[in-house]
DNA sequence: CCAAAACATTTCAATATTGGAATATAAATA
DNA sequence: TATTTATATTCCAATATTGAAATGTTTTGG
């Protein structure tokens, strides 16, 4: 049956979905969208506390939608899922309307 | 600024994405792009119990992402927020490509 | 090596979500 | 009108999420 397919899709996309269901992560993930980012210039872009930041970041990372790097004393983050990119962007065109 | 900005269309953005982020919600509201249904037509497509179902939609109606209308003993349910159909269809490209 | 900078991690109380079970309501039919 | 059908609503215990606070870790500069 195809309902099943459906089935796995809904469980997948409703996965991102939470993700993308809390301002700060999806501030952190759009901020992202143009390119790689320091934990540190996040926090000053959302104006949220070090740790409010670090902790969504990890939680990001554990569900391999961010992957980072070291750069001397900083880490740069950056996007890892190639479907939160399309969603962002038709998300932009929805929400953010010129 | 324009962050003022970016943050409110954040939080309404995390909310819809809230909406979709629970695979049985989600996979109501994709029933009904195609158009209105019946909340027994919901249940046998879900595989769901009556007060799940009825339940999922009640929420979604309270959020005004669907209405309905009466149809003799029955209710007819559909889409009611235009922002819903746009996210769903990319969501379809991502989640469920040919 | 030591201190500071930049992140990571743990902990916690408050709050929200989940889905099942039971019950209530509205409309049609006999 | 009594019953059945279709849907709505309430209730609840288990689980998950939230964001702040405190503390731990890693790297570099002196």
């Amino acid at each position: 049956m195809i309902a099943e397919k459906m089935d796995a899709a809904a469980v997948e996309a409703a996965e991102l979905f939470k993700a993308l269901s809390n301002p700060g992560r999806l501030r952190i993930l759009c901020a992202l969208v143009p390119g790689e980012q320091t934990v540190g210039a996040l926090e000053e872009q959302l104006g949220a506390s070090q740790s409010y930041v670090s902790g969504q970041l990890l939680r990001l990372r554990s569900e391999g939608l961010v992957i980072c790097e070291r750069d001397g004393r900083s880490m740069r983050y950056r996007l890892a899922d190639p479907r939160v990119r399309p969603m962002l962007e038709r998300a932009y065109e929805v929400f953010c309307p010129l």
